[in-house]
DNA sequence: CACCTATGTTAGCCTTGTCTAACTTTTAGG
DNA sequence: CCTAAAAGTTAGACAAGGCTAACATAGGTG
């Protein structure tokens, strides 16, 4: 019998273990954010500058150029980018994969968002934050919603 | 004129500052996740067992006693939560009242996952991420939705 | 009531991602 | 072709949030 008042889980509770789960997952997908903006912002401006260089990444994502040096680096370490010294920024063919798999997402979700009647800038907003936390199956169900809502369902 | 291959913006650039907004407050609703989950976990671990312990707060975290004692530390220092070296966590009048926000923005996270078709544990799982990312706006959004499907519209 | 085990804390380390200050390289203009 | 300004990098600091190892306390039980 457990020591103090403790109680046999209730309807409301899915269990330490399942809980437990869910905020690990989250802490990993806080890991691979970083990664997934950066190359996400390079496609971007690979697609609306010819190049991505770290001045307009660090104005972009709203931080100074050394943190964008430093995690370029860490990028190239991790095989996503491809970049020499003093110049533009390139992705790697995995670089490229993930860029694509996060636009995609990301407009997944704002298409989403903008069928619900959200206005465009809390659009974008909030699937910066959102794209990163949702499973694949969640983007599927927002894709069917999406087409449900445009037909005026 | 720009100085390199640089463009116009065209209709898919929202503008360099808007972006870099967005992102700024994605990384602030970062720095307040650790303080939202921990106390929507304590009101909850409250009403539960009457008590929230260390250990339980571990557990169904996912992560080691040590980090809940020095995020708890942390928690009583931004006055959020009250509390005895040894003794059980209590929330404050503000912590109280984040948790009953937190916890009202999770269900109808939830609830509306589940509206589309979510299965439990998908929902539970990613609403835990996308909870901390969505501003009021959107959650009325979610919530007339959640109510529109519900109605089998 | 003394002690063993659960629980909790402290100390110290690591990684991530941010910053400022100072230095280097590139590049555009005269 | 030389030089100043713009862009990029390096070095070093810091806060957050994890961890392990080792120590401290509280409380139920023999």
């Amino acid at each position: 019998m457990p020591t103090h008042g403790r109680v046999t889980p209730d309807a409301t509770d899915r269990g330490a273990k399942a809980q437990a789960e869910g905020f690990a997952t989250v802490r990993q997908a806080h890991e691979s954010e970083m990664a997934e903006d950066y190359v996400e912002l390079i496609a971007e401006l690979i697609e609306l500058q010819g190049e991505a260089r770290p001045v307009d990444i660090a104005e972009r994502l709203g931080v100074k150029p050394p943190t964008v040096t430093k995690n370029i680096s860490r990028l190239k370490d991790a095989g996503l980018v491809s970049r020499e010294r003093y110049r533009a920024i390139f992705l790697t063919p995995a670089g490229q994969k993930l860029a694509e798999a996060c636009r995609r997402r990301h407009r997944i979700v704002v298409a989403f968002l903008l069928s619900l009647g959200i206005d465009e800038d809390t659009a974008e907003r909030d699937a910066e934050g959102i794209e990163h936390h949702v499973s694949e199956n969640t983007l599927e169900a927002f894709e069917r919603a999406t087409s449900r809502f445009e037909k005026k369902c």
